[in-house]
DNA sequence: GTAGGGTTAG
């Protein structure tokens, strides 16, 4: 038997109010009754359709409830939904789906599948709305094993050439890391749109496959009915950005004018990102500035970008700037700032952030920012400090790996033994980073001076079969791009001239007596041999460099990356511009930034 | 009642 239905929702005062206010309105018909609920514009109002409902009797109509469910969702009072839900004597295929969509939008994705799971005992079959809306449950809850057997069930009931179904697939595949199988399902689409395209491109950008989104993206823009739209042309904005594709990014720019998307605020965010991760942080400051209302997530990314180009000042300022203007900060945002204060050695400002996040803004410091603060401090030599932070908080695997990989790369570099060696512990007791951990161990021993325990560490990672990837760096040249692998001087064309750079490059640093500030070689009683050998692995981490040696005659290079150098190494690039001037223009060497307290790009390349 | 886009430490 049917549950009356409950007044809980409403209360007498409220039903008393709500009556007085409608004596003189009631619903003739559905549609008008849907346009109605349709247009509410708060939730009193609802709850005085939810009332006349109740006196007319219509909720005894799936339709009407249904309705109402919705508009309870969309108000976020998914407990009410849901008590509606529970008085309905036969819920329908909407009413269940309905409620899903609504515990999937108020960030319960696990309730929505508990009820997809309900449904499954009920007589209620599945359509296409309701799958599309559990695979999206299980996409927020990068449950991929949910998601396989939902796709299942997908194929059981025959909706697997559903387009908005395939759309979610992908998405969902995309989001759980698992491209193959996006993939799978994007080629086996007969029917596709500029959604189900977007899916697969995003699904590329979102897990570094950035090359894939542009190959991709080509096949789209080479069929001519397609159209690139808003959301496309922002995952095209991203891939340029995590490739260092200036000039697909800037044509990208280009199209996003053309289309009138500049305004939108998606897409400027995306491109102040690009701007600033190919280097070119004076253009996202351009991008930025031509949103007169910028929201926390462009703030952030300024703040972000400016950051990590030594700007840390700047990051401050526009920090201030949005507090002025009332725009409240998000987590993300004290990510970016202490980034800031980290890169730019302004720990004690730094420190305030820390200490006031929570008081003035209600944001709660997590390993994240913790992490930011270990590594800043870690920088300036402040190990102590650093390390008693680091263990005090508690952290899982990941954010682990992180912290302790800060504190070991900051120990190495003030040739902190004691704290390098714990650290690194961490790292391989937890399997994290184990052959970064090995070689900046065995680094660390070098600076120090004890150089069998940097053969010990090197045999028993030897012994151990761990093996240091290389690093990379590239240029991008016109529009290809040319990548270099760290220690790779021999691939290059011109890999004699090289080496006798190389060998200039020693000779001059030798003259400079090889001591440098916080950031270069510091050498602690090392011996003249061992010497020799750190400055020559020194040299050729500026192999980066000399890769320039490589290109054709009289193009023009631009180094890409965020580089940071410390003295030493911008010392090397003027003299490689000098040496090799005649054949290339390289741009920009002069405005290298000098860090007095951040990491340098060259020296950490190895 | 259903699908796609932005910022995250080393």
């Amino acid at each position: 038997m049917r549950k009356p239905p409950s007044q809980n929702i409403l209360t007498t005062l409220e039903l008393a109010c709500i009556s007085r206010q409608n004596k003189r309105s009631c619903f003739h018909s559905q549609p008008q009754f849907v346009q109605r609920l349709q247009g509410l514009k708060d939730l009193s109002s609802v709850l005085s359709s939810h009332s006349k409902l109740l006196k007319s009797g219509s909720l005894e109509e799936s339709f009407s409830t249904n309705q109402l469910i919705n508009a309870y969702v969309r108000f976020q009072e998914i407990e009410n939904a849901h008590q509606l839900f529970d008085e309905m004597s036969e819920p329908n295929v909407v009413s269940w789906t309905s409620l899903m969509a609504g515990y999937v939008d108020a960030g319960c994705p696990g309730m929505a599948l508990w009820l997809f799971t309900k449904m499954a005992r009920c007589t209620v079959l599945p359509n296409a709305f309701t799958f599309s809306t559990i695979i999206n449950a299980c996409s927020v809850l990068a449950d991929v094993n949910a998601g396989k057997k939902v796709h299942a069930q997908v194929e059981v009931y025959g909706y697997q050439c559903n387009l908005v179904v395939c759309c979610s697939l992908i998405d969902m595949y995309g989001k759980s890391n698992s491209l193959d199988a996006a993939r799978r399902v994007f080629d086996s689409m007969i029917e596709r749109n500029v959604v189900s395209w977007t899916s697969m491109v995003t699904g590329y950008t979102q897990n570094a496959q950035g090359y894939e989104a542009l190959e991709l993206f080509k096949v789209f823009t080479g069929i001519s009915s397609n159209r690139p739209n808003h959301y496309m042309l922002a995952s095209i904005v991203n891939a340029c950005a995590s490739l260092g594709r200036l000039a697909y990014g800037k044509a990208t720019h280009a199209a996003v004018i053309k289309q009138k998307y500049e305004t939108n605020d998606v897409i400027a965010c995306a491109l102040v990102d690009m701007y600033a991760k190919c280097g070119c942080i004076g253009y996202s400051l351009k991008v930025f500035r031509r949103n007169c209302r910028p929201s926390v997530i462009p703030y952030t990314c300024m703040i972000i970008g400016a950051a990590k180009h030594g700007l840390g000042i700047l990051s401050l300022e526009l920090f201030q700037e949005m507090l002025m203007r009332k725009i409240a900060p998000n987590r993300i945002t004290f990510v970016g700032v202490l980034y800031a204060c980290s890169h730019s050695g302004l720990v004690d400002e730094g420190l305030k952030h820390l200490n006031t996040m929570y008081k003035k803004h209600g944001v709660l410091p997590d390993a994240m920012h913790y992490n930011c603060v270990v590594d800043m401090l870690g920088r300036t030599g402040r190990l102590d400090e650093a390390y008693r932070l680091a263990k005090s908080i508690e952290v899982d695997q990941n954010q682990g790996a992180l912290l302790w990989g800060a504190l070991l790369s900051a120990s190495r570099l003030h040739g902190r033994v004691d704290i390098a060696a714990e650290a690194s512990n961490w790292l391989m007791e937890s399997k994290q980073q184990v052959a970064a951990a090995y070689v900046t161990m065995s680094n660390t021993y070098a600076v120090a001076g004890t150089w069998d325990d940097v053969n010990s560490t090197r045999c028993e990672m030897k012994r151990a079969g761990v093996k240091k990837e290389p690093g990379c760096s590239w240029v991008e040249i016109k529009d290809a791009v040319f990548v270099f692998y760290a220690g790779d001087v021999s691939s290059c064309a011109r890999g004699s001239k090289v080496l006798i750079l190389l060998k200039e490059l020693e000779r001059k640093m030798k003259k400079r007596g090889y001591v440098a500030g916080s950031n270069g070689l510091v050498f602690v009683d090392v011996e003249e041999e061992a010497k020799e050998e750190i400055v020559s692995l020194h040299s050729e981490r500026l192999a980066l460099g000399f890769s320039l040696l490589s290109m054709p005659k009289g193009v023009t290079i631009r180094i890409m990356k965020n580089l940071r150098v410390c003295r030493d190494c911008h010392e090397a690039f003027k003299l490689i511009s000098d040496i090799v001037h005649r054949d290339f223009v390289v741009r920009d060497v002069n405005r290298f930034h000098h860090f007095a307290h951040g990491s340098c790009s060259c020296c950490d390349f190895w």
